[in-house]
DNA sequence: GGAGTTACGCTACGACCCGTAGCGAAAGCG
DNA sequence: CGCTTTCGCTACGGGTCGTAGCGTAACTCC
């Protein structure tokens, strides 16, 4: 993640297997104990290795927890389903999945609680975990208006306004759904959820 | 809030300047310290109280927390503007604004986050939060329906799974708006979010 | 193979916060 | 004035934090 290391060819190098190991028993330790009773020292017990040398890699609970989480989302993909409803229905439920997980409920909330008074913990959330859900929707974007089903980006200010405000939406209402509201976002509800949103965009381009 | 008290006509009565002093003070600390540093010894010196009192009053930390955070909900409310989407408006920059502050941001994120480990304090956010956004929707969803602009509730089990539905998208939408991409949530958003969400119902009245 | 460099495990440390207990004083009620 | 409950204060054991220091291990370059 953090490898801006030109060339450190010499010396003792870092054991690939303890990050691993570090990152593992990170979230293991969300599950077992949640965000506020997870303690470095439980991590380090956990993942066999000594205190200093999470503390080494890790400038804190934040930093850590950002990057257990953030390899949860690496299983998220886009495959092509037909239309831009299947395709919205598909990834949302597997975001809805990944967000089930407890390790993902209480650490993700906490450290984005936490990054309102860090600016570099924020940038840290968003290359690791949101870009990544990101590019999903523009890709969505890009075959839906190959298939038709969306007018093409005359106004590419406004294209990347309208991709803001579909990601804050469906990301938003996920999140809210799984933890606020504490019930499934189950198929039906993941259903009802793109039904609204491509009324509202076939609605919006025959407007415009 | 806790106000199970049947009949305590006996001995000194609990002061009601500490409570309101407490909270004041609560909401103080997560301006300046945000969640994680916040200490109950802190907060007990800016009120200017002992810290046993406060232990005496609250279980923890996290139902301090809901209280005090829930207090800053007290003013929303739902003018009427003439239309559902400029009810929708009104109320959405309401909310957006509370949630800018950042003893909301870093206090009511923190709370979700561990209430997902915690059901009671998943209970409490709800009725001393949350139920009370909801009513919000209820009410402009009545009003809409009086003004024709939304169908009748045929079937009151899909109106209310419809409630639900636009309650997670509208709140969930503003709060990962403001605290994960990190963006105003301006009127300029709130047009395009009630330009879709408005075209959505409209286009989902019309298919029914 | 030796020298240099970095990572690692381990121990120890002061600082801080937690949550509770005990006490005497204060503020209500009958 | 007695009774009851709250309040402020002090003190306490227990736990976590983040760092420092040390000897050892692993790897590279000469």
């Amino acid at each position: 993640m953090q490898s801006r290391r030109p060339a450190a060819r010499t010396g003792r190098p870092r054991s690939a297997a303890a990050d691993a190991a570090i990152l593992a028993a990170t979230r293991e330790a969300l599950v077992e104990l949640g965000w506020s009773k997870l303690t470095l020292s439980d991590v380090a017990t956990r993942a066999g290795v000594a205190k200093t040398t999470l503390y080494r890699r890790w400038a804190g609970k934040n930093e850590l927890v950002v990057d257990a989480v953030a390899e949860l989302f690496d299983e998220l993909e886009l495959p092509d389903r037909g239309s831009l409803a299947a395709d919205i229905e598909g990834v949302v439920l597997q975001f809805a999945a990944i967000l089930d997980r407890p390790e993902a409920k209480s650490g993700l909330m906490a450290v984005v609680a936490e990054s309102t008074r860090d600016d570099a913990l924020r940038a840290r959330i968003r290359t690791s975990i949101v870009d990544r859900q990101k590019r999903l929707v523009m890709e969505g974007r890009v075959r839906a208006q190959k298939r038709g089903e969306l007018p093409g980006d005359n106004d590419p200010a406004q294209a990347a306004r309208s991709a803001d405000l579909i990601f804050d939406m469906v990301a938003g209402a996920v999140v809210h759904r799984t933890l606020v509201s504490a019930r499934p976002a189950d198929e039906a509800w993941v259903r009802d959820l793109t039904r609204l949103l491509v009324l509202g965009l076939a609605g919006a381009a025959r407007a415009s």
